[in-house]
DNA sequence: CTGGGGTCCT
DNA sequence: AGGACCC
């Protein structure tokens, strides 16, 4: 949420002056920031404040007042409006026009616009909000489920744009579009008139000069940054415009040439509105900004440590000697702020990936006994453990937070940590299913943590606790698609690749190294600029140009559709032309019992494949985003199953130099792998959201909150008159999920979060839209999935055996008939959800076995392989009718599209993946 | 400060 | 492990 907003702007009490205001433009400009790094700043300040100019002007171009990037960027901060509200009337679109408020225990964290109207603020206390706003509809927001979804969707349909994406909380995202912004100039594709506002400050002097010439020319720097800049505005009206038609989400952009002044030019114009800051302004700009405090960079400290030097509004500090400022704090951090304070940053725009921790937190008015702590304990690692499962890396540390209570001395926020690594084999536990055994022994390592922080035989009161995973590690052990791929993966920093450094064919092993991230100071810290790049494509790693490119015009042109799968009929189509080599492959799993062998081989068959097609066919990756939809049993269908949400698979990409017909021949798991690096090379976070049926739920009218709704520390927060709440106002919505007051001890009480809504019609998330000319393809040609191309054998199995805790299921072939299958196709149809982590169920199910495999040698693999290759071959299993009918209508839907308040999804992704698990469930349920 | 997250640096 | 910063 942006702080600044509305006292940002109010401020703009420009006590202080214009300076100068006829003769500074020019001059301003000609001596500016160069583009080869000219001491820009100088001449604006001592133009400004003569009395102080002895103090500066020397220290001040000494300490680097200079922009080694001049204006040579085009940067576009993203701000969603009011992020948690917007969500929540997506979710419920009833309350759009009602005032709505979005709370965290007593304090209302942000409220719509039109709550504004009423005088309701962010961060204002409940009683207060109500004060002012009776009618307010409130609804929890503590469970940040959907906002983190909505909020990785968002960042990853801005990456269609430019890869160089860097996210700053839940609702901010900077985006570099230099290289697009060249593209379009050199396209000639650009209008001349800046879209939206144009910070400026006015005086009588530039209307003159516009009347003269126009357009302020005069003033305008030379070195082409007012092109790139303008180009930029348009290229951000594109993308609010898109956001808002594919997303339904409305937002505010500020567009300039470096990260710190299109966020604070952003916050110009508040609602849906986008402004752009030019060079010749930024001085006049940053006045405006008054406080020091105002600046990204300086936080509380910092600005309480400045005050001390005397140091309040902006000028101060750009007034003040660098070399006493460096005495005062981080000499570094002096430098920078300072810089800041004059509207310079060079810090470059880091390319977001995964989140480097996954953490659950509650903050309380009191947890004193070890048996609360313990139940809290449970509580974040029931729901952290679906997070992972979404996640698919595993953790190797575990950190538990704690605040105690202070008794009224000194440093009363302070929290203290304690954290250690988590072994190997207890987090085996995440991929093999046994997730109560190790929610469990996770619960026992954060209650030892828990001892080494609090004497528990004294005492104690807690105010909050907090758990977190970190150190977060790929599952695979190793990095398969490595040999697939020609390029290793890359990420980071968006300067300096130059076209010729190539790191190819590295290991990607762990976690995405996201570039390190560079030494930065904070964020606002410049970052080695190394020099800046023209973001040609050619400057982007292989795996980034195709987007880069294809997105510059056309940005739907490679959308990645979370779970639409407008695929499948390409999909058939590499199955059906299926050729010698890839045929091999999998017929390799006839030779092969042991699951190494069989993959190795794989990989070194699918290698050469791959390179054959390489040569021969060198166009034809197109559609790269596919769906997975087959029923497997890997971790994730178990994710799925224990967290009853829809995997993740819904927007996954093949990397390109993969092909996609030997792709679909792989197993699954090598499938899913090279898909997750795919992911954590594109930085592409978060596949997880997708689904979840999470999008629209129980909010569909206010009144209902009594039957959904579990009662919650928020409502026992409610101020006095509660019993009315039946009437109209004062409800507290309990959107998702409200954090359960029921015991989550056993894994078997483990909801799905969100799916308890019955009622709302649209269970679909909001996913983007594809746009209908935007069909995905494969180079194999036309038509639909080629099903009786290809007989399939099926197998009915029988899992005769119970599952002992931790045994894995064991199959028996029972009989073999022919059958027809495709892979990839659409699912659809019912939710489900497994609440039962060591279910005993067996069940009769039939599967499909591909007729070039051999049974004899199938019956012999073990089973946990059998079952991964019949999950992979089998298709999805066939919905009963009455699971057809559950689905949301599609005349609903298309309604609901049609009047903007659903994103046009034409179908339900996902839905019908089903986990076998699921199967078993239903049969024993007859 | 308050929320429930996140980031990086020391 | 804690502190600073961000939202």
């Amino acid at each position: 949420m942006d702080e600044h907003g509305m006292e940002f702007e109010d401020n703009e009490d420009e006590s202080w002056s214009l300076p100068f205001n006829g003769d500074s433009s020019p001059s301003n400009t000609s001596i500016d920031i160069g583009c080869q790094g000219s001491a820009c700043m100088t001449d604006t300040q001592d133009r400004r404040n003569r009395k102080q100019q002895h103090r500066l002007s020397s220290n001040s171009a000494d300490s680097c007042m200079i922009s080694t990037l001049g204006h040579t960027r085009t940067i576009i901060h993203i701000d969603i409006d009011c992020f948690y509200a917007q969500v929540e009337m997506m979710r419920n679109p009833k309350l759009r026009d009602k005032p709505l408020g979005v709370q965290q225990k007593y304090l209302v964290v942000t409220c719509n616009y039109v709550a504004r109207e009423y005088g309701v603020t962010k961060l204002m206390g409940v009683k207060e909000a109500l004060d002012r706003c009776p009618n307010l509809v409130l609804v929890s927001g503590e469970d940040l489920t959907h906002y983190r979804q909505v909020s990785y969707k968002i960042s990853e349909f801005l990456q269609q744009y430019t890869p160089h994406v860097e996210r700053l909380g839940m609702d901010e995202n900077f985006l570099d579009v230099s290289h697009l912004a060249k593209q379009r100039l050199e396209s000639g594709d650009t209008r001349s008139d800046v879209i939206g506002h144009e910070y400026k400050f006015e005086n009588e002097d530039s209307i003159v000069r516009e009347d003269k010439c126009g357009k302020d020319r005069l003033a305008t720097c030379t070195c082409g940054c007012h092109e790139r800049l303008t180009v930029g505005s348009q290229i951000a009206a594109d993308i609010r415009d898109a956001l808002h038609q594919e997303i339904n989400i409305t937002c505010c952009a500020g567009i300039s040439y470096n990260k710190l002044l299109s966020k604070l030019v952003a916050g110009k114009h508040k609602p849906n509105q986008q402004t752009t800051l030019f060079p010749e302004q930024t001085a006049q700009f940053m006045a405006t900004v008054g406080q020091v405090r105002r600046i990204p960079g300086i936080g509380s400290t910092t600005s309480k440590k400045l005050a001390a030097l005397g140091i309040v509004l902006l000028q101060d500090l750009q007034q003040f000697d660098i070399s006493d400022l460096k005495q005062e704090l981080e000499p570094k951090q002096a430098v920078v702020i300072q810089q800041l304070s004059f509207g310079v940053d060079d810090s470059p725009v880091v390319t977001f990936g995964r989140p480097q921790t996954i953490s659950d937190e509650d903050s309380f008015k009191k947890c004193s006994t070890v048996k609360d702590v313990r139940s809290k304990v449970k509580e974040f690692l029931c729901s952290l453990i679906k997070r992972l499962l979404d996640d698919g890396r595993t953790p190797q540390t575990l950190r538990l937070t704690i605040r105690k209570l202070t008794t009224a001395d000194k440093k009363w926020t302070s929290r203290e940590s304690r954290q250690c690594p988590i072994p190997g084999h207890i987090m085996s536990c995440l991929s093999s299913g046994k997730l109560e055994r190790l929610t469990d022994q996770l619960e026992e390592i954060a209650m030892t943590l828990f001892t080494k922080l609090v004497d528990t035989k004294e005492p104690f009161h807690l105010t909050l606790m907090n758990i977190a995973f970190c150190s977060l590690v790929e599952k695979s052990k190793n990095a398969i698609s490595s040999f697939f791929t020609v390029r290793s993966p890359r990420h980071g920093v968006d300067h300096g690749h130059p076209p010729g450094d190539s790191h190819v064919g590295q290991k990607s092993v762990p976690t995405p190294d996201r570039g390190k991230q560079q030494n930065s100071l904070q964020k606002w810290v410049i970052k080695s600029p190394e020099k800046l790049i023209n973001n040609s494509p050619e400057d982007f790693p292989d795996n980034c140009e195709a987007r880069s490119t294809n997105v510059s015009r056309s940005p739907q042109g490679c959308l990645v559709v979370p779970g639409h799968s407008g695929m499948s009929p390409g999909i058939g189509d590499a199955r059906k032309n299926d050729n010698g080599e890839s045929r091999k492959i999998v017929e390799s799993v006839k030779k092969d019992s042991s699951e190494l062998k069989t993959l190795s081989c794989q990989k070194r068959k699918a290698e050469e494949a791959i390179e054959d097609k390489h040569s021969r066919n060198k166009k034809t990756s197109l559609g790269r985003n596919i769906r997975w939809s087959s029923s497997a049993r890997s971790p994730e269908e178990i994710a799925c199953s224990y967290t009853g949400r829809k995997c993740s698979e819904a927007r996954l990409s093949i990397p390109k130099d993969v092909d996609m017909e030997i792709f679909l021949q792989l197993p699954r798991d090598i499938q899913r792998e090279i898909l997750q690096e795919e992911e954590s090379r594109k930085g592409q976070m978060y596949s997880t959201q997708t689904e979840k049926s999470s999008g629209y739920e129980e909010l569909n009218s206010v009144n209902d909150t009594d039957n959904n709704c579990s009662t919650s520390h928020v409502r026992s927060d409610y101020p006095e008159g509660r019993g009315g709440q039946r009437k109209d106002s004062r409800t507290i919505l309990h959107t998702a999920s409200v954090k359960e007051s029921s015991s989550p001890s056993d894994c078997g009480g483990i909801e799905p979060t969100g799916d308890r809504s019955e009622d709302f019609p649209f269970k679909q998330s909001m996913s983007t839209r594809l746009p209908s000319d935007n069909k995905l393809h494969t180079h194999t040609g036309s038509g639909q999935p080629s099903m009786s191309e290809r007989p399939t054998k099926t197998v009915s199995v029988v899992n005769t055996t119970k599952k002992q805790s931790g045994d894995i299921l064991n199959l028996k072939l029972n009989s073999v008939d022919d059958n027809v299958t495709g892979v990839c196709e659409e699912t659809r149809g019912g939710d489900s959800h497994i609440d039962d982590c060591d279910s005993n169920h067996s069940a009769n199910q039939t599967y499909q076995i591909p007729p070039h495999v051999d049974k004899e040698v199938f019956s012999n693999l073990p089973s946990d392989i059998q079952m991964e290759y019949l999950c992979q071959w089998s298709r999805v299993p066939k919905m009963s009718p009455e699971s057809q009918g559950a689905l949301p209508d599609k005349k609903q839907i298309s309604t609901a599209v049609s009047q903007g308040r659903l994103p046009n999804t034409k179908h339900k992704p996902n839905a019908g993946k089903t986990s076998i698990l699921q199967f078993f469930q239903s049969k024993n349920k007859k």
